[in-house]
RNA sequence: GGGCGUGUGGCUCAGUGGGAGAGCGUUCGGUUCGCAUCCGAAAGGUCGCGGGUUCGAAUCCCGCCACGUCCA
């Protein structure tokens, strides 16, 4: 390792450091947001600091102050910037890493952003300024002025990059403007050849450590840019990258955050890190164990699609590279304490929930390792296979299915192949992964309700304001009208479309609470407008009314009543506070590990799924139930207020969504029982919830369990219900309902002893049908030493007559012949002795001509044909015929 | 959301349109001082659910459900 640049401080020192400085310069400190982005659809994780800030930027949303600094926790894998592949490859890639950022608001712009870097790199971190370049956008001479002018930086080391590396979006339309990156020089010896530099190269002599974005303008739909009123500052430097400088060390992996946990990697499997394939593996683990310690600890779990997915991809690249170490067992969740010790005093969160975090892992690495299992057993008969038919290649076809259809790497294919001595076409197998992403784009088009285009044409529409908690009723005034995702002024009568009002008393769609219904009213008259049937709330909190316009038309400027269905309300309040009980009351019973995993109240039920990692028994779903209708009965009184998150959290406030940092959090607390933030709609008074029911609890995937439960009354009809079932079950039984579970045990019982009786009777008297048979001349005939049996039973089906078939059989005949109509069918079964069948004497010869009398067709195997039709009075004809034909084969055997 | 695969006894699975099977486990009997082993026997199945095709479906077709897996 090589000597630091600048001043030796550990990544937890660069963190305070970071903070305080700009703490000291009016910004206030905000904690990092969860991975998991708020209210953002387009995004699926916190990729970076500036993710939490996204509508302070965009105007939608305002904050007690206009400069911030925030040290953010980040992943990139999914979606866009997906760095997952590259981890390990390079010195730099990560799929965790923190950025720490400053933000301005609309307070300074670039004299102050440029000034507040040049301090902290060279004052504060003492970076000598000889080692330090900055790149500007090339058209931005103001920047370039700034640095010239402001720091000691020599014109020669400020470079002009252009659009494409120097101009920052945040999305299609939207704030944007030029960037400036500092850049670190980290001397002759890095540089990667003799055309090494700046701007020409991308080598690991030129580190980019921090960017510095002006936002200055707003880029419309036709691409112009218009300058912002507030420009605003935003700033990202990779945490992991700047300690690498400071602390010399020659890539991200070499710093004190992962030198433990790729020890820990070491240690687990038996190595010393001395091969580039042991250093490679350990690093990719130790950076996919950081990522998936901090995804499960802000409740992101395995699974097979969106967020869960991509974790799941990024635990199962560690437990491969695992396996490259030689580790065969699941290992990681041995890693999470070492990640908890490094991380835990920036997150102390981590130490809570580090046993939580540990069965996760676990868990989806057992998985993992039976697909492995059987992928490896798929894989060798494939190539046992092909080796078999002299071939040299695995196809690409079927090394996409073992990928495909089994998760099964394409690498370790590779591998087993290399050993088997075969090669694999990773070109069709490139193909064939490429259709597959096709055919899953298509299908992805038109299933939400806010599509981009529609996220374009609602874009500069205000946040509405909900009136719905205190009323139900309210006038307001249009505001906008969206028609086939087009902007109009009016919307004819009898159509349908999405309305915008100034404020509403409907509840959209939101936090698991479905949206309320009703209808629009004229302001005067009170005549009907049109029937509100869905509600929904855009990224930046637009209401959206899908509205089903009856004979009048509604214009933009026109002002209305808006009226929600109270029917529906009240379901919906009854089964959201119901939510609230059951959360409290199954962590009553189950413990704190319970944790909210996805919540749906509607009108008429809720679910509610959670994560747990045991069995929940019935009685404890029983005891469950009890608990939420005690609290019902005891009536209790549910206050909503408005207070200050820490406040709220203070006092104990469960809440899902830490990264909301709004001024003010709604907290819905029922007295002396639970308070939760949630901006549901809610009853007053507990006792209007009516029963509560549990209809069903089960589990959905590992570890995650859901409750199905009704109240009020859907409760009522439940309960009714089941209560005129068990009376009409009772009256069918001929018993109280309180005896119905021992008379149906008594059934049952009777059932298996009659059953068993039936199988016995029928077998005695298939023996004594048999031996009357071989000894009635009437239904015999001998062909040379050979004993033919022909014989009609009538109501029979094919498998007693096949029973009937053995007895004939192990009386001696050779070959049976029985026939059978029940129902209005025929049946007929031809059985040979099996010493017979191996000479040649085949019973399908036997079945086929009666098939055709009896209207149907036949077959089987040597010793047993069956056939059958439909016309039952050609039965004794095709006895005859199949006993002709038996009897030509015999004659011909016994020549 | 889209594709592929799987669903058969308590468990692991075989069964490519013609009589529902194997191994392990369970119970009983034998062997043994006893256990393991071994021998013999038995119990245990709506072949995921619902339609269809067929004389006949675990098997073929359609729909649904669950699980696995890849893609988005």
């Amino acid at each position: 390792m090589s000597k630091g640049i600048g001043k030796y401080l550990s990544s937890n020192q660069v963190r305070d450091t970071f903070l305080d400085y700009f703490n000291k310069q009016g910004h206030t400190i905000v904690p990092s947001s969860s991975l998991i982005p708020h209210n953002d659809p387009t995004l699926l994780f916190t990729n970076a600091g500036m993710v939490q800030f996204k509508n302070v930027f965009l105007g939608l949303e305002s904050r007690p102050y206009t400069r911030a600094a925030s040290s953010q926790k980040c992943v990139r894998a999914g979606g866009k910037h997906n760095d997952l592949d590259n981890v390990g490859f390079t010195k730099r890639h990560q799929t965790f890493f923190e950025m720490l950022g400053n933000f301005s608001f609309g307070d300074y712009f670039k004299e102050e952003a440029i000034e507040y870097a040049w301090d902290f790199i060279t004052n504060v971190l003492e970076i000598p300024p000889e080692y330090i370049w900055v790149t500007v956008f090339e058209e931005d001479d103001e920047a370039a002025s700034l640095w010239e002018k402001k720091t000691s930086l020599p014109s020669s080391r400020i470079v002009r990059m252009n659009h494409q590396e120097n101009f920052w979006a945040m999305g299609e339309t939207g704030p944007c403007g030029p960037c400036s990156e500092v850049i670190i020089d980290r001397g002759e010896e890095h540089r990667c050849g003799p055309d090494c530099a700046l701007g020409v190269c991308d080598c690991d002599r030129w580190l980019e450590i921090w960017n510095l974005v002006f936002m200055q303008y707003f880029r419309d739909e036709e691409g112009n840019l218009t300058p912002l009123p507030k420009p605003s500052i935003d700033t990202g430097m990779g945490l992991e990258r700047i300690a690498s400088v400071l602390q010399g060390a020659d890539s991200n992996f070499d710093i004190d955050l992962f030198v433990p946990i790729i020890a820990k990697v070491w240690e687990i499997a038996g190595v010393k890190g001395e091969s580039p394939d042991e250093i490679f593996a350990s690093r990719v683990i130790a950076d996919h164990v950081r990522a998936c310690t901090f995804l499960a600890c802000d409740g992101v779990y395995p699974s097979n699609e969106g967020r869960g997915y991509v974790m799941r991809r990024i635990l199962r690249r560690a437990v491969r590279f695992g396996r490259v170490l030689g580790i065969n067992e699941p290992f990681l969740a041995e890693l999470v304490p070492v990640v908890v010790g490094v991380m835990e005093d920036a997150y102390p969160e981590l130490q809570e929930k580090q046993e939580f975090i540990m069965s996760v892992l676990t868990q989806d690495e057992e998985k993992f390792l039976i697909t492995l299992e059987s992928g490896q057993a798929k894989a060798s008969e494939i190539i046992h296979d092909l080796k078999r038919k002299g071939q040299s290649e695995i196809p690409g076809s079927q090394a996409f299915m073992l990928y495909d259809t089994f998760g099964f790497p394409i690498d370790l294919t590779k591998d087993m192949a290399r050993e088997a001595g075969l090669s694999v076409d990773e070109a069709g197998f490139e193909r064939l992964l490429e259709e597959q992403r096709e055919r899953s784009r298509k299908a992805r088009k038109n299933d939400e309700f806010f599509n981009m285009d529609l996220l374009e044409v609602i874009g500069d529409l205000p946040p509405t304001e909900f009136t719905g908690y205190e009323t139900l009723e309210d006038v307001a005034k249009v505001i906008a009208i969206i028609d086939g995702n087009k902007r109009v002024l009016e919307l004819p009568g009898g159509s349908e479309g999405l309305i915008v009002l100034d404020k509403t008393p409907f509840y959209a769609t939101s936090g698991g609470q479905e949206h309320d219904t009703g209808i629009f009213l004229a302001e005067d008259s009170d005549e009907i407008i049109g029937t509100v049937t869905g509600v929904e709330k855009s990224p930046n909190e637009t209401v959206i009314h899908r509205v089903s316009l009856h004979g009048q038309s509604i214009k933009v400027g026109q002002r209305l009543k808006a009226a929600v269905d109270p029917h529906r309300r009240q379901g919906l309040r009854q089964h959201h506070t119901a939510t609230h009980l059951l959360h409290k009351a199954l962590r009553t019973v189950l413990g704190d590990e319970v944790q909210q995993a996805g919540s749906l109240v509607e009108s008429d039920r809720l679910r509610f799924d959670f994560h747990y990692s045991h069995d929940v028994t019935d009685s404890e779903i029983q005891q469950v139930q009890n608990i939420v209708n005690e609290a019902i009965m005891a009536n209790m009184r549910v206050n909503v207020y408005e207070t200050s998150l820490d406040e709220a959290l203070e006092k104990g406030a469960i809440a899902l969504f830490q990264d909301k940092y709004t001024e003010f959090v709604r907290v819905v607390e029922i007295e002396g029982f639970s308070m939760e933030l949630c901006g549901g709609t809610h009853v007053s008074q507990t006792g209007e919830i009516g029963p509560f029911i549990i209809e069903s609890q089960y589990s959905i995937a590992a570890g995650t369990r859901r409750i199905e439960a009704v109240a009020g009354k859907s409760a009522l009809h439940a309960i009714d219900h089941m209560i005129t079932s068990l009376k009409e079950i009772a009256a069918e039984l001929g018993c109280s309902p309180d005896d119905i579970i021992e008379k149906i045990r008594k059934l049952q019982d009777t059932i298996t002893c009659l059953q068993s009786e039936v199988r016995h009777l029928k077998d005695e008297r298939a023996k004594i049908t048999a031996s009357l048979l071989v000894n009635d001349s009437a239904k015999t005939t001998s062909v040379g030493e050979h004993l033919l049996v022909v014989s009609r039973h009538d109501d029979m089906d094919q498998e007693e007559l096949r029973t009937l078939g053995d007895r004939l059989k192990d009386q001696g005949a050779s070959v049976v012949i029985l026939g059978s109509t029940k129902n209005d069918r025929a049946f007929l079964v031809v059985m040979v002795q099996k010493d017979l069948a191996d000479m040649g004497v085949d019973a399908r010869e036997m079945v086929k001509k009666p098939a055709q009398i009896l209207g149907g067709s036949g077959g089987g195997r040597k010793h047993l044909a069956q056939s059958g039709g439909k016309n039952v009075t050609s039965m004794d004809k095709a006895l005859q015929v199949a006993a002709a034909e038996a009897v030509r084969i015999l004659g011909d055997i016994s020549k």
